[in-house]
DNA sequence: GTTATTTTTTAGTCTAGACTAAAAAATAGT
DNA sequence: ACTATTTTTTAGTCTAGACTAAAAAATAAC
């Protein structure tokens, strides 16, 4: 069993490694948990130790099999307990992170399988991020920005970059929500500006 | 905000000061919560100076109306999670504690709101246990146990004193749960034995 | 009402996880 | 290639919460 502490840094180290490759580094696992470069090198010492991740001194971590492992259970139950508390409990997708947050640590296998089979097993957050199935595989998505496609092209809203409640307030305006599907009309060269068709 | 290990003790001297009058002891204390007397002394100094409690030496402690408000709070989300492993996601009323034991201790005040909402704002646990509302008001229910019963007399099962998995589930095959009507036919003196009547 | 026993508290240690400041390694600038 | 700068680690401290052992108070025994 792993402590709440141990657990939040395996999962930070899970999200780094899938946005940079190679190892992370000890500043950017600090930067990204509000703590000091010093905490993080203790921690990511320890957990070397313990066979979750591979470290290398001056290089950075990277996370074990069993390391994954782990971080993906987390990250399943964090993405569960969203879909719960948007479908079930009606909150706001931008309401649930702080919440699910707390709810991640909870132990108890049963549960989760009792929640997925709830929730009708879903696929996807209320954000359009993969939920990992109980093995840990889970679909990558290849996500664009709105901002990349071109003229003509269209694609469905799988997530959203910022969720600041005055975006999202912007974007329920424009009945765009995950799963919508997008057409890309025009396309301004100056600024990039856009129309779009929705729905 | 209180931490885990505060919130413990909250709870534990409210459920200690429930059943015997008066202040609590530390060594109650520390035996109710596997640990030793010199860990919850320090502790109920601590809350003592948070207001949380009052303490004299040598006496004993005894929660304020700030403590007992926070303890109401723990219990009231300990039960509604009861309640919403039970009934939502088919637990067993015997499995369901360790895991609420964890789910007591979210914060999100929203959250309860809309969970109790979710779950019919339901007054009783799958224990038969009160739940208290958002105000720490609960109904104190005079519970009996059927043993003390005489003939011809009758009661509502509202909890089990015991709740092993053996014994739950030789009640199952009885067919008495959390809200059946009992009446007692007749009883034996030499050894209180019965002859009840189910439902 | 002393003495013996039990209960409770205090004093001092330990561990996890954070922190600061200093040292060491890696990278950049010329 | 040699400084200068940045990044990372080490060494030492701090706090919460647990622990053990010893001291002090309360209770029981006679």
């Amino acid at each position: 069993m792993y402590s709440l502490a141990e657990e939040n840094y395996i999962k930070t180290i899970f999200h780094l490694q899938q946005t940079k490759s190679g190892a992370v580094s000890t500043n950017a696992i600090a930067d990204s948990m509000d703590t000091k470069a010093s905490s993080a090198t203790d921690m990511v010492q320890k957990l070397a130790e313990k066979k979750v991740l591979s470290y290398v001194k001056y290089k950075g971590a990277q996370l074990t099999e069993k390391g994954k492992k782990i971080a993906t259970r987390i990250v399943r139950k964090h993405r569960l307990w969203e879909v719960f508390l948007v479908d079930k409990l009606g909150f706001h997708w931008d309401e649930v992170h702080e919440i699910a947050e707390q709810l991640e640590h909870i132990h108890s296998t049963e549960l989760i399988k009792r929640l997925d089979t709830f929730l009708g097993s879903p696929a996807f957050d209320p954000h359009g991020d993969p939920i990992p199935d109980e093995h840990g595989n889970f679909i990558k998505t290849e996500k664009k920005l709105l901002s990349q496609l071109n003229k003509s092209q269209s694609g469905v809203c799988v997530g959203v970059k910022e969720s600041s409640p005055e975006y999202l307030q912007y974007l329920d305006k424009k009945r765009i929500s995950i799963g919508t599907k997008i057409n890309v009309l025009g396309k301004e060269f100056f600024d990039g500006s856009m129309v779009i068709e929705v729905g």
